[in-house]
DNA sequence: AAGTGGTCTAGACCACCAA
DNA sequence: TGGTGGTCTAGACCACTTA
């Protein structure tokens, strides 16, 4: 509050230490936050910054506010986690979703190639856990995925006894990695054996790959997804604004 | 301010008269609105509740604030338009935006079929025009655009002498129309004898389909353009929060 | 009835910009 | 110097929830 070249607003000041609190773990999902009045009498500022600081993480999607009731920290749910991050939907639908199932999964264990350590700031030959499974959409299989994640985020992931539809509500509640930002990269590509033999596929069908960096609340590189869509029936949706 | 049922905070009363004026372009893009004490005393409001509604044009990026100056409504200049929705990027590079440069467009006039008319909500055989065009990135042909507009929008858009690198601060300058959101749809397809013409690319080639349906500030439908992307060297990037 | 978030106001002080 | 937006405060009243 004092010196020119690192000032940073109250407000935003608040946010941060909010942000970290709960990264921290200090409230855990769907537990309420203390309430505004009692937040700023802690941190000893006016209830309207609190409530600014608050604003900013509604709109980041950390935590949820309900008029009597309090405010809470954001829940991956199945279905919430399964919708905030999956942009497959049907044609022409103004991006209504689609339900995907989950295939069986298959889990190993082994060291990072050098463009996964890369991808996921690791040391190279770090341990990863790698997951591959097919999704289904409305029966038929329509996605593979590769998931890789660094082992020392997740440990013993691989021996999980049952991996649910949305790994994110996993890694939320098993692990504490709160997944809040995923970037993607897309592209064209061909099928692959691996397609051919999953999906049921013939060779030269286009397919559509995804690549995603999912980014934990710290900015912690988590999750390193590849999917192949067959989109003949199915398309990847944005909205921009 | 009396009746419970078709209750509005009345900052966002002042937010939507705020957007309909800008819509009816009471304030051109670049010019600067009234203070906020101004508009507060003309729509008898506090400066506080101008600020919360000012905020919310903010977020939708059709005004910006500048401390000291004033509140100017948003310009789509043209680098800006350009990389508002254009989402091709080098890979691994976190969204860098590539430069891409337009080839020589191709402009006709004609009916609109069946299926774009069902797109851009227009009757059966509205008069539509239609722009092709190619995008070089480093030089090389690499998108194929195919951009069709409603005439009634855009009056005699098929006679301008040339048409800019974006199209959107053509629309908002010349024509008044304001495009504020973009849908869009990707899939793969394989290369047609029309990229294999323009982009010189051999037939089997897997091409990023993406059609995108973009909309003015009052949510009219205001152009569909297919692109066609030849992703080997780049990539379509995302991210979400 | 008590506690929560949601809205609205009024006023203060600051940093920035232009004339 | 005067006007602008940016921040911060304090307090009021409301609507919603829970008990």
């Amino acid at each position: 509050m004092e010196s020119m070249p690192d000032f940073q607003p109250l407000y935003k000041q608040v946010y941060d230490v909010l942000v970290r609190r709960i990264a921290e773990g200090a409230w855990l999902p769907a537990e309420a936050l203390p309430s505004e009045q009692a937040l700023a009498a802690e941190l000893k500022v006016s209830q309207g910054t609190v409530r600014k600081a608050l604003d900013a993480l509604v709109a980041e999607n950390l935590v949820q506010r309900h008029q009597g009731k309090g405010t809470f920290v954001a829940e991956h749910t199945q279905e919430h986690a399964l919708f905030r991050f999956f942009r497959l939907s049907r044609p022409n639908t103004d991006g209504e979703r689609v339900t995907p199932e989950s295939g069986p999964a298959r889990c190993k264990r082994r060291a990072a190639t050098a463009t996964e350590a890369d991808k996921l700031h690791l040391k190279k030959g770090a341990s990863v856990v790698e997951i591959n499974r097919a999704r289904l959409i409305d029966g038929t299989p329509t996605v593979t995925e590769k998931i890789v994640v660094p082992l020392k985020l997740f440990p013993e992931l691989d021996h999980q006894t049952a991996l649910p539809n949305t790994l994110y509500s996993l890694y939320q509640s098993v692990y504490g990695v709160n997944i809040t930002v995923a970037k993607e990269e897309l592209r064209a590509v061909l099928s692959n054996k691996s397609d051919q033999k999953e999906l049921g596929i013939e060779p030269g069908t286009p397919m559509l790959r995804v690549e995603r960096i999912a980014l934990g609340i710290a900015g912690e590189r988590a999750e390193l997804r590849i999917s192949r869509c067959d989109t003949r029936n199915i398309v990847y949706a944005v909205e921009f604004s």
